[in-house]
DNA sequence: AACGGTGCTTGATCTGGATCAAGAAAACAG
DNA sequence: CTGTTTTCTTGATCCAGATCAAGCACCGTT
């Protein structure tokens, strides 16, 4: 296994702090493997085998019921999932799947529920980690309940603004993913960009500029405590 | 302070396990309050000084923005809130009010951080917690995303009477709350409840009796990856 | 270059759910 | 008990967003 990326996974937050020996031990049982785009690497009601790591590429969070589909989140490098169902060693509620080529690493859960339980260095990054992902969930929701469609586009486009540091930039994912993330269906996603021209939002393909930032705040009306996802 | 609700904190799964002289150290810092209804607790945005034990009576958890407000969860006894703010020392997404007379034990914020990092069976204890929260939050997003506003309140009821463990059971909250709850209008609320009058739903005030559970099944499709709080 | 496939857009229509308004029923205070 | 307030219900209307249908743009394949 090459040094390379286990200093990558030893850089994540949630590994940093760790014992050498017990990162060393986890990494012994983990390898790596390279999928090709939309294959299904886990699904709902499964048992979680494997703690996973995006290395490269991303992944697809999303769930079924009734035959309806939603997307749930985008998993990009480098960061884990799931890790709340390895932990508690319970079937997982979402599905996976690679968007694109993607290289992930597989650690088995018992190694990391055996090293959690002796590493409190690893404890602490993982509590940290889950609370963490428990508040992205309930902002998620809040944005869902208390806004419109027009109102979460607004906002996704400003998150999106302030991630790539520029007015202008490029969508991360395709629109039909976007409109399903956002709660819409794809039809509506194209009038909801229509929609946000008066605030001077452009939309070519899949590039989006945005004229005055401001203007287009003052109707989205951000707020840190749903749309600050870094806290 | 009296020893009687600190046996029914000990008996908590968060506190079950942890070392005595550290749960006394947590007991010590802490006191006990009444609360009228209707008061709040916590605010959104404000910084978690204490983590909320619930001994009787309940709470209710809910989020505002841009003049709406949302009932994200009811808090009952006997059971913590907020827990992700305090571990992370991060502000409060969601504020409390109590709904009833409440009598709920504050524990400062910075003992249950000072004794999580040094006592292991509390560490692992909060792991549980919060997995167990974030799971909890993802079935509601996956209810609030996947299903109508019909099928959410046919759910709800299943769900009330799997926890009742009878065909007939009493709201357990005022309907303009678990209209809010469920995402909807305490009008639409209304309009719902005679909508599941085909699939034998009763309701008389806030008695509800279901005629044949296996009927409203059939129409509700009931999934333990949305509908099973246990897991 | 022609092709099929897929995603995106646009228009027309439909519907679930919100809003508005008013009355009925409870809950509460004096 | 009585008047007041709040919740719940019902009806009428309106609107956001879903669905249906068709055309268009893009992209990799042969």
């Amino acid at each position: 296994m090459p040094e390379s990326y286990e200093e990558d996974i030893r850089a994540l937050e949630l590994f940093a702090e760790m014992e050498e020996a017990n990162f060393d031990a986890l990494m012994r049982g983990a390898y790596v493997q390279n999928f090709p785009p939309r294959i299904d690497l886990i699904h709902e009601e499964d048992r979680p085998d494997f703690l996973h790591v995006v290395l490269t590429g991303s992944v697809d969070l999303y769930s079924s019921w009734n035959g309806r589909e939603s997307s749930m989140a985008t998993v990009r490098p480098i960061s884990t999932f799931i890790l709340a169902a390895t932990i508690n060693d319970l079937p997982y509620l979402m599905s996976a799947r690679t968007l694109e080529r993607s290289r992930i690493v597989l650690v088995p859960s018992t190694d990391v529920r055996q090293i959690f339980s002796k590493d409190p260095a690893f404890a602490r990054a993982i509590v940290t980690e889950l609370a963490q992902c428990y508040r992205s969930v309930v902002k998620n929701t809040k944005d869902l309940k208390l806004r419109t469609s027009l109102e979460r586009l607004a906002n996704y486009i400003l998150r999106q603004q302030t991630l790539s540091g520029s007015t202008e930039f490029d969508l991360t994912m395709e629109k039909r993913r976007l409109a399903s993330f956002l709660g819409m269906t794809p039809e509506n996603l194209s009038r909801a960009f229509k929609g946000l021209e008066p605030y001077g939002v452009k939309v070519s393909s899949n590039h989006i500029s945005i004229v005055d930032p401001d203007d287009l705040a003052r109707f989205a009306k951000p707020n840190p405590l749903i749309d600050d996802h870094t806290t």
